[in-house]
DNA sequence: ACTCGCGGGACCGCCCGTTCAT
DNA sequence: ATGAACGGGCGGTCCCGCGAGT
């Protein structure tokens, strides 16, 4: 009998479904206290199970922080990416796609963003860890940036822009909402994000996009 | 600290000297394990001295980190605050506190800003040393924000700009090239951060298209 | 502990032995060396074990001491109470649990009455071992209160005697016992102490002089 | 100049002095914590003094302690010994001292008396400390058998009485004061040791001496 | 002569990640 | 999946000495 559920698609064994329960555990506690603060005595602890029967699921530590920056992954991409797709190419998806990342790093209590907090706690330390937390976060960084792209073909954005230095001043947008928000607590962090992000949208001064700031287009030809 | 120095002016006591040792130490290993990185057991296999006799210079480890980020401060001050305050207000100092801080943040080898990596590693740890750093972050900022409006006063830049705004943007452009740089590891980083400030400073889509380094035209009367 | 016995009734886990040997141990410390000169170093190089092994036991150090309280109590049980509640009530009674008390106090070489030595370290020092120590303490001499009042009750002791204050005396002696056998090293000290509650238990000055050992003489009646 | 007061008699050098109020604090410090309790540290807060300005007098903590009890025996002498050896021989002295020792034990707040402490901590540790402690207790103790002597031949109590096995009570009652109104709190631990030191005196069915608890000393012809 | 600044070495209680037999 | 044990490291405290200052 149990030979027969063992591969049948769809159903998980008792040891995956802990397994899951665990990391779940500890992406909760990876995310506010960060990957390095994560303990396997605080995960047994939080999942009620022994510190040897989580460390049996892992075979170590490094390996539980790899789980947890997968599943990070796929709730990242649960949260912000596949919402936004469903929006229409072009302005429409990178705004959404701007906006979801925002919520994720600013909006939840005591939830940081892995992928931020990740990059300053291993930018120095080689191994899989910071190996795995920069592809993943290299894959969501080319997905923004195809959006961006996209957004030009759409005619919503001046083709002529580089896309890389656009994607880079939105993730340094995104950063700095992450720092406001979190660090020194600046109400209008989520704001000043928003502002930003508008503004380097509008920058593109062409017939017909948005003016930012009070300037009056009409007297302006491109 | 008054009676510090006994016989001849200008000498610093042997503990003084030790201590100043110690703490250049340890800031060299928090700048590139993080603050939370430092032991006192490293800093005293640093120093080649016994843990007590680090210990003793400070009381706890508290004080050893708010000593290190008292250094830091001081450190950061030097290199890159006083020599820009030199440039002549408005653009030219602006640029140069721009430029020192991202060399600050992306050239030295292995050495990170202990501003942005604290800021993730005690942004939910309350204590002294979050009070510390996010003072000193702010003094700093804050400085970088008189800059902003003085530039605007000298009509190098747009009045009518926010310069809230403008700070959280030129802040999140440090940050993205500090992530860039060090964790990425993308080689054109401090290119990217240069043309974001250039393309913020820039009036946005003034007639004569954009133009750069605070050139005001002689049709806006300041 | 329900459940701690998997295979076969009235065997015991491994764990449970060597918490057992641990305990032991330390109470073998303890006894010559206080309740304070406990530490868990010490514990561990009497055992064998390693100190994080003997620590996981326990969790802390109070909670250490908190064993050996108990494992002294049931110590002290098995020694000095449930010999003598087999003798009958009255004198027999009572006097075996004065006999018992004595030997303990001042025969073992090096091992000292942690109800005696803990009542001088802990009697500053609030806390559960404080607590602990206290109410077992209290525990014992209210059995042996009630063994006086047996004694009266049987006839072989004036009824009008305070039981309080004779329990109050005895447990003089008892302590002079343990202050000069273990401190001075007066040699007579278990012949003081026994001669002490020789006359304490002698009806003061009936007809017929002292008489000793519950004879109680025919016009007394119960 | 100095040489000319330096031994000259009812003055003190400074060194002298410093280290008089050295030894006060340290009192201060082991009558409530105990010897054991004594720290080099703690004195030098006590005092206001570096811990090497403490330790330099004394040269161990070990003559620290000595010189601890050295200064008890004095203010024991002070306190319990010459008041009472003001008053007359014979019972009034003896009670005197008695009394003035009760007050010593279980008075003073967070005072613990030395002797009794001291005897606990170290019965089990060789050493000076011990030795020391031991041959002080023994002149006080020999102090009191000599007041018990005199008592009987000045007629207050029955000479054929054994004044060790007296003493031996006496101390009993003393310790058992101190254990229950230092360590179980018992509020009328000072009733019942005054109560047992009257019966002690008492017991001696004389004629014409005092009988405790309700004996009608009329029909009962020695 | 006295006091201090400075440093060392041992040890403390505690916690971590890890292994092994069950 | 667990319970037992380990080795190593943590921050912290202690007693103690050296060298120098007044």
């Amino acid at each position: 009998m149990n030979m027969a559920m063992r591969k049948s698609p769809g159903m998980f064994s008792k040891g995956q479904q802990t397994r899951a329960a665990i990391v779940d555990a500890a992406l909760q506690l990876a995310m506010d206290a960060g990957l390095e603060g994560l303990s396997i005595g605080s995960v047994a602890e939080q999942t009620g199970m022994s510190k040897s029967g989580v460390f049996a699921h892992f075979g170590s530590r490094e390996e539980l922080q790899l789980s947890v920056i997968r599943a990070y992954h796929e709730r990242f991409e649960q949260d912000v990416f596949f919402p936004a797709i469903r929006q229409p190419r072009g302005l429409p998806r990178l705004t959404a796609l701007y906006e979801n990342w925002m919520h994720r790093v600013a909006d939840e209590a005591g939830a940081g963003c892995i992928y931020i907090s990740g990059a300053v706690e291993f930018d120095h330390r080689p191994g899989q860890v910071r190996d795995a937390l920069r592809s993943m976060v290299q894959v969501w960084l080319v997905a923004l940036e195809k959006a961006i792209r996209q957004t030009q073909m759409v005619g919503d954005l001046d083709a002529r822009r580089d896309p890389h230095q656009m994607l880079f001043e939105i993730h340094g947008f995104i950063l700095a909402l992450h720092y406001e928000a979190r660090f020194l607590r600046v109400p209008q962090a989520v704001a000043h994000a928003r502002a930003a992000f508008d503004r380097l949208i509008a920058k593109s001064c062409e017939p017909g996009s948005a003016q930012d700031h009070g300037e009056q287009p009409s007297d302006q030809p491109k």
